[in-house]
RNA sequence: GGGCGAUUAGCUCAGUUGGUUAGAGCGCCUCGUUUACACCGAGGAAGUCGGGGGUUCGAGUCCCUCAUCGCCCACCA
């Protein structure tokens, strides 16, 4: 044997090096190329806040075996990499670690100090991540790596927020907005989760100013929320308590039609309850809808202040008392009364969460401190009345989770009536494909609501807002204006200006200009504290990549771009942002389809992250099993499915035993290996003796099994290495193929159709798997266990090497997309054996497999009749083998069988008859239509065929054991007869269904019938020998 | 409350348009180290496809309904 090759693949030593040999080769590289047709990917930037898991993980499996796909199919394939900025997160993490490390905050730093802490942060974290996507195996464009606040990013944004400033489409105003007191700024409803927290429910009355006779003196409202009322500016009645009491009848009575049985007692008592509500509550309500009518005022205890009495449909007379207390500044729907009725807003907040000056004597409180005061001084006035204890649900920050409090702030919007519009309609007419279609739905609602975008964060960490402004009164607006139309800069574009309206002449510089600036922070402009919401700076990240605003010959060559593939929760977010974006920006959907991939759970049903103690590094995994091994485990995952649950381990250090993860030890610093004792750090270490003991990896086992898949196919191609030397690769006349070559290549053929098909529809686990089979049943198992005996044999050699030289090289390419390493490891060995290869052409064998062809679907290869042959012969194979392992016949004693068949399945088995031997290890005694059955033996009846297996036992039997194996498959013909018998004698089954059908019924039954009558044979046979 | 999805072997999951006996990996049992591979080989056991109803000659697959679980959206003074 020439050529040694371990029978292990050593990822740890060979990926570093084989992907240094592409990067080297610039096989990552893509340029416009007008010979080739671009197909295009842009990654989904992952966030700088920390390191990637396993969702990411998937996320880029998918991505880079898609684009290693196209790359092969000859397209000009870049796929563009780079990372987000993240705003809120990325502060938060960089502004608690100031926290926790040296009891700082922001302001002890100031912006600027505290914005290069965070690029510095950034950098760490780039390069980690982008370390992992190159662990993993990722064929981006590194050279073209950008980042979304970099300076091409920053372009793309001052361009695009100046368009739509110009266009009208960006405005300021005042807006209730969730104001995170401890980052102090205003998250997005999207960063916003409820949590149900155990809480009060407080009444107040309200007193009525010199109340009328027959007038109430008091107004009665509830709250969850006491400390707000110093904020309140009117109590709300219902305008018409009557058809609102009315209304809610009904609604109820309507649900107790559409309710199932038990559900009707609670919704009966509702209606009970609400029918005494008329006499209880109703009269009352009228006639405070009358004062409020005719303008009476209330007297809010505390602050003191006179509040209006309000008529409006939000107070629900259903409910509670009937009123309802308004504080437009701290509630979205009392926000929306207060547009409605024109109330006072009143901001009783700072940003930090305490009270402010409008508070009065509550000044300086937080709002837990507040709460208490204002219920223990509403007590002591007498004017508090029942409290109830509440399950509520309070809105929290996702990203300080700490609560949210609304809050009036100044804010930027983007007005998204035609925006969304466009990107709805990108959707319903399929310029942008949406895989699977369940996710056009939510896409579609999501952005139909078209409302307006709040696009500024009161953070330092992002694209600062390209705006400067003058407070200035309305009268003086159209001279300042004149001034503004002179200027040069505005003649020639360079900047545009807006009024609001009320009190701010806004300015908006297109590009990033220190003189522009200076001279108009001359006439008394400032610029926005504010930056933008990073999902601004997302939203164009497939244009921004490219060059734009720049007319780049890469926009024109790579946009729109093929393919974006992401997991569903951002699917509003961003992938609906970037469909508008690129349609405003570009004239042009940013990707023609979009794949929507699971999401990966931990053992306990719950999304990775790190924060949870869940979160899997796929560099850990990569160490441990290979990249090949996780890339084609996380690709044999990607189905139709929702979500996949993937149980998590912590690996002991010291004897690698795996320990599952639990709610509970997922959290621990360090922990005990329940095996050997020895203790192991987790992520969560801290403390210096904790980080002094070894570290426990946290992996998956799920992986072993793609380590096994690695294994066996490093193993296959080894033996095919060295078992090819001396071949020299010739033309091969397919007719001089023996059934086993035959059949190979058209299982090879078959598999390559499934893979190409099932990679073009995003069906990755659908490929992996039709690959996993043929490669390990077929090609292993089969091909190469056939090889053995031929390879010996001068006469066969020479085809057998051919043949295995030929599928090892298609079965390389058609890995390659899911297992690179491993396959160009095997590609470029089977080079220095094998460098010319082919079947009926012969061609040299490129470079790199990751620059080879994907191989040729040729339909003359697909052949089902030599399929089903060979599919005989395994069948006898199979039943041979059975025979042997339930008779418990030692490996090295051959069986002797004979088969009795047709004259042409005989031909068709004759020349196997080395493999009966070699891979079953039974010896032919006869063939033919007629054979001497054997005294003593096993029969296997294949009456499809017309052929009848007997092995003899002579030497072997065991009764017992064949009566068993007999017993088992008479029970199992009766039970498939009787079935069919059924079936048949059902008129309606045998005049409806397709005569085909029916005759394939009845031929089947026939063969079960047959099969039974041998077993039942057998069986006798054996009965009498046993006694 | 609205929407989307899941429920198939002990565990994690496949199952394309309805059509013979429902599959895989891991785990389990039996046997086996003959020079590709013990990260292996041969064989085996194991599922009334969540419950109920319907359509159909025929349902894991289509429809209705119930249950449980998950996610998204909205709302709850």
């Amino acid at each position: 044997m020439s050529i040694e090759i371990p029978n292990r693949f050593d990822h740890a030593e060979a990926c570093p090096r084989i992907y240094a040999a592409w990067d080297a080769a610039g096989c990552f590289h893509a340029e416009v190329n007008p010979a080739k047709k671009p197909f295009t990917i842009v990654i989904p930037p992952p966030n700088v806040t920390g390191a990637l898991h396993l969702g990411h993980g998937l996320n880029n499996t998918l991505q880079d075996a898609l684009i290693r796909w196209k790359r092969m199919q000859g397209f000009e394939a870049l796929w563009m990499p780079g990372t987000d900025h993240a705003g809120i997160a990325t502060q938060a993490v960089v502004e608690k670690r100031l926290k926790e490390q040296e009891n700082k905050t922001r302001h002890d730093l100031g912006r600027e100090a505290l914005v290069q802490r965070i690029w510095a942060w950034k950098d760490q974290y780039e390069g980690r991540i982008l370390g992992q996507l190159k662990r993993m195996g990722c064929s981006c464009d590194w050279r073209r790596t950008r980042f979304t606040l970099d300076e091409t990013c920053a372009a793309a944004v001052r361009a695009t927020f100046f368009d739509l400033f110009a266009k009208q489409l960006i405005y300021r105003g005042k807006r209730l907005v969730n104001w995170d007191t401890y980052l102090q700024t205003a998250v997005s409803d999207d960063e916003v989760f409820n949590e149900t927290v155990q809480g009060s429910f407080w009444h107040f009355r309200y007193p009525v100013i010199a109340p009328e006779k027959g007038e109430p003196a008091f107004v009665e409202i509830a709250t969850t929320r006491p400390e707000t009322m110093l904020g309140d500016t009117a109590v709300a009645v219902h305008p018409d308590p009557d058809a609102a009491m009315d209304k809610a009848e009904a609604e109820l009575r309507e649900r107790l039609a559409a309710s199932p049985a038990k559900d009707r007692p609670a919704i009966e008592l509702q209606l009970q309850n609400l029918k005494e509500r008329r006499t209880t509550h109703l009269p009352l309500l009228r006639a405070l809808r009358d004062m409020a009518k005719a303008g009476r005022m209330l007297r809010l205890p505390l602050v003191e202040r006179d509040i209006r009495l309000v008529a409006d449909a939000w107070a629900k007379p259903e409910l509670g008392s009937g009123c309802v207390k308004i504080t437009p500044a701290h509630d979205p729907n009392d926000y929306e009364v207060g547009i409605r009725c024109n109330l006072d807003m009143i901001n009783i907040l700072n940003p930090d969460g305490t009270l402010n000056e409008s508070a009065g004597d509550y000044q300086g409180l937080t709002i837990l401190q507040a709460r208490k005061k204002v219920v223990a001084d509403l007590e002591a006035q007498g004017l508090l009345g029942d409290v109830e204890d509440r399950e509520i649900e309070l809105p929290h920050s996702d990203r300080s989770k700490t609560p949210i409090e609304p809050y009036l702030a100044d804010q930027w919007f983007v007005r998204m009536d035609s925006l969304s519009q466009s990107a709805m309609d990108a959707v319903s007419d399929e310029r942008v494909k949406i895989y699977p279609e369940r996710y056009r739905k939510g896409y579609l609602d999501w952005l139909g609501e078209k409302r307006d975008w709040p696009v500024s964060r009161q953070l330092w960490w992002g694209h600062r807002i390209p705006v400067w402004s003058l407070t200035i009164a309305a009268a003086e607006a159209p001279q300042v204006e004149e001034k503004l139309r002179d200027l040069p800069e505005f003649s020639d574009g360079r900047i545009v200006f807006q009024f609001d309206g009320n009190t701010s002449l806004q300015i908006c510089i297109r590009n990033e200009d220190p003189s522009i600036e200076t001279k108009i922070e001359g006439l008394g402009f400032v610029q926005d504290s504010d930056v933008l919401d990073t999902w601004f700076s997302s939203a164009l990240w497939p244009h921004s990549t490219l060059g734009w605003p720049e007319k780049t010959a890469e926009l024109e060559y790579f946009y729109p771009t093929s393919t974006l593939i992401t997991s569903r929760d951002i699917i509003t977010l961003w992938v609906a942002r970037m469909v508008l974006m690129g349609l405003n920006n570009m004239g042009e959907v940013p990707f023609r389809e979009v794949f929507i991939h699971p999401k990966i759970l931990d053992g306990l049903g719950e999304t990775m992250s790190k924060s949870k103690g869940n979160g899997v590094d796929p560099v850990e995994v990569i160490d441990k099993f290979g990249p090949d091994s996780m890339r084609f485990g996380l690709a044999w995952l990607a189905t139709d499915t929702q979500d996949v649950r993937m149980p998590v381990q912590y690996e002991c250090p010291s004897c690698n035993k795996l320990i599952d993860q639990t709610k509970k030890n997922r959290v621990l610093t360090k922990i005990e290996c329940p095996s050997c004792a020895a203790i192991f750090s987790t992520q969560w270490a801290e403390s210096p003796e904790d980080l002094s003991l070894p570290r426990g990896a946290v992996v998956s086992e799920r992986f072993e099994f793609g380590r096994n898949f690695v294994n066996k196919l490093w193993n296959a191609a080894r033996f095919a290495m060295m078992n090819l030397e001396g071949y020299q690769p010739q033309a091969i006349d397919p007719s001089s193929l023996a059934l086993e070559d035959r059949w190979l290549l058209s299982r090879l053929t078959t598999t390559t159709q499934i893979v190409t098909d099932a990679l073009g529809n995003y069906r990755y686990g659908e490929g992996v798997r039709a690959l996993y089979d043929f490669a390990w049943d077929e090609f292993c198992s089969f091909y190469v266990e056939i090889a053995k005996p031929r390879l010996s044999d001068p006469d066969q050699r020479q085809t057998t090497q051919g043949v295995l030289a030929y599928t090892l090289d298609v079965l390389m390419r058609l890995l390659h997309p899911f297992m690179p390493f491993l396959t160009e490891e095997i590609w470029q060995t089977l080079a220095t054996v094998v460098p010319r290869r082919g079947l009926v052409s012969i061609q040299p064998a490129s470079e790199f497999v990751m620059r080879a062809a994907w191989p040729e679907v040729d339909a003359e290869w697909i052949d089902k009749t030599i399929e089903e042959q060979f599919a005989l012969f395994q069948e006898v194979l199979g039943a041979i083998r059975e025979i042997r392992s339930r008779q418990n016949i030692a490996p090295r004693d051959k069986v002797p069988f004979s088969v009795r068949c047709e004259k042409e399945v005989q031909q068709l088995l004759q020349p196997m008859t080395a493999y009966f031997e070699s891979m079953a290890g039974a010896q032919v005694v006869e063939w033919g239509t007629t054979v001497a059955i054997p005294a003593t033996n096993a029969h296997v009846s294949l009456t499809q065929l017309n052929v009848d297996v007997y092995v003899d036992l002579e030497q072997f039997i065991d009764v017992e054991a064949e009566l068993e194996r007999n017993s088992k498959l008479l029970e199992r013909l009766v039970k498939q007869i009787a079935g069919k018998e059924q079936k048949l004698q059902n008129d309606s089954f045998v005049s409806r269904a397709p005569a085909e059908v029916v005759a394939k019924e009845r031929e089947s039954l026939e063969d079960l019938r047959q099969q039974l009558t041998g077993v039942e044979q057998a069986i006798k046979t054996l009965s009498a020998k046993q006694a």
